[in-house]
DNA sequence: AATGAATGAGCATTCATTCAT
DNA sequence: AATGAATGAATGCTCATTCAT
């Protein structure tokens, strides 16, 4: 049992990540069961096995983007350093994720459109927990003194609303480096700060 | 000629505005002409006099939206006043759009997955021109010394970012009302720039 | 009254012949009241002025081709001749609309599918009509010893299958000139009945 | 997988022959998916699993068509016997072809306006090669001095359409029998050829 | 565990037809 | 006599979902 339990995880795995990726290329309405499946070599049948339906599927997509992210981001929130050392590691976390993982986190965009009653609840609170991490440090930094903001909480809105909108104009092939775009972020966010 | 032609403009506006309206609440993909011609008190096939397809529908409503905010901003760029005193009622009238029309907005997110070739163009121009009005301001606030970015293109996406990002977040009966919003953008946006 | 009635029949007749041009290009069922009106630099609606509905546009048509094709025909066998002679110019006339009103002529196809029990009748009536015309040629030809055939009937229907199958082969700009195309029908029809 | 694929072969056939009898009776615009299914007991969903959509469906009604009438000429064209023989042979098989499935050799009428490029090319090619069956016995009986023809490809024309007319005329409960009918095309398209 | 097959609800789109003006 | 506008029925097609095997 505990064998198969595991495969079954392996396997329900493999099928998020797939669908995440065609997710991110297609759209939520646009990803079909059966682009997913075909994809994982599989029909479209089996994909009901492993989850109950599509929004059932699409919610845990969104789940296990956001906990991975959250789990980077956690990290770097606990190293050592200084608010804005810490801050500067949590801005390229982020920003690995924002590319990366485009249309899944835009799913975040509008998750009442998409998650009902039920979904929406983890998805929210993990969503805010995700935010909160963004709050400490930026608490941190203004209990050292090195940032110094009235309005945290707006503050971060701004931060991360300026970070997600990467996807809208960012090209990696374009003129600025990811390191680039990194240090732009880092720079002026801390600009906003101090 | 002069009189039923300005009646059909009237009325495609009108649909035009309902249509807004309907993929505000329900997204690209989630509104049907059905729902939008319902709204109407008019029947499906009655749109399509008025439009070629639902993706023409689309096109205009979203060239619709997108001069009516280019209309407004530019407005407020060219009155008189400092950069700084027009970048503020630039931000509040970005602001005004930016909660108003959410979705249509945000057809804006992924206009190569809704717009074909042909529409794609005018649409990526209006946006492009949009968002220099933006870079307009913060070079005459350089030129001027108000300002100082060394970047200023990447600050007006982190700018547009954090404002376009308000939808997800904003809510008109929540505890902050929409003059302390705009001022709270205008305070940290100006601390970016300055 | 007179006056207006002439141009009603003006009218209609200016629609008919643009209606047949236009089921030619299109087929029955591809051929839209829209476009006919549109060539017409008419309404839709307007079309309803002059005929009842899309089939009794259509029956009128047929008829249209049909009698003008018959009056070509009757000169045709009227003429002085032998029956050769006039078999020959029958023929010609026959190809000659045939070429053209390819797909009017095609209407007469199935005519049980595109015509109600009304019309049905004088269509079929017209056709048999003009059938007959060859029969009284070959009747004639028989009667004189020029012709000597035991299955009238049936070589006059293999007669014009052959003809009516022109419109799946022949390219007005392909190797056989109309004249040439001509010039083999009459011989080999009249091998056929010799 | 043999076995479910031999399955689904044969689901396909059947569909393909109720589709044919539909398109016989409606005509090609005039067959709807919906009723195709409700013949097979079907619904029209699941048309979809076979076909990817009706211009597919109609292309292998055509093909099925032509392949089977193909074969069957073939196999008359390459019995023992003098090309007279052979010829009588081949047309008793064209038709009964062209009796049973009057329309769908009736989507040969206009090719171009039922099919797209790509099927246009095998399509077209069949119905070559079905001709040049004909025209390989004409040659023949030429060869051996059996038929004397000077413009053999126009006569080969000829016969095709004055069969193909048949089935504007013919009833299998009129005067005339399968086999008269038969009996009186061999004789006149003999004389045709001597 | 997986699949092939089937289903049915839903959607965009077309078009003949109607009718008030 | 003509038109603009509206309608609604029909149609092709998609897709999430189900289920027997």
């Amino acid at each position: 049992m505990k064998l198969s339990e595991r495969k079954t995880l392996k396997k329900k795995e493999q099928i998020l990540m797939t669908a995440i990726a065609v997710v991110n290329k297609r759209g939520y309405d646009g990803a079909t069961m059966e682009e997913i499946a075909a994809e994982l070599l599989m029909t479209k049948g089996s994909l009901y096995y492993y989850f109950k339906n599509k929004g059932d599927l699409m919610y845990e997509c969104h789940k296990f983007v956001l906990s991975d992210a959250m789990g980077a981001l956690e990290m770097a929130l606990n190293e050592e350093g200084t608010a804005e050392e810490i801050l500067r590691r949590m801005i390229s976390s982020h920003i690995d994720y924002a590319i990366e993982e485009k249309e899944t986190n835009n799913l975040i965009i509008e998750p009442h459109r998409f998650f009902d009653e039920e979904q929406l609840g983890p998805v929210l609170q993990l969503r805010k927990k995700y935010s909160s991490y963004f709050d400490q440090v930026i608490e941190k930094g203004i209990a050292s003194g090195e940032f110094q903001v009235d309005e945290p909480i707006f503050v971060r809105m701004m931060i991360l609303g300026a970070m997600n909108w990467i996807q809208q104009w960012y090209r990696p092939d374009g003129r600025m480096t990811l390191e680039e775009l990194k240090r732009n972020f880092e720079e002026y966010i801390l600009k906003l700060l101090k």
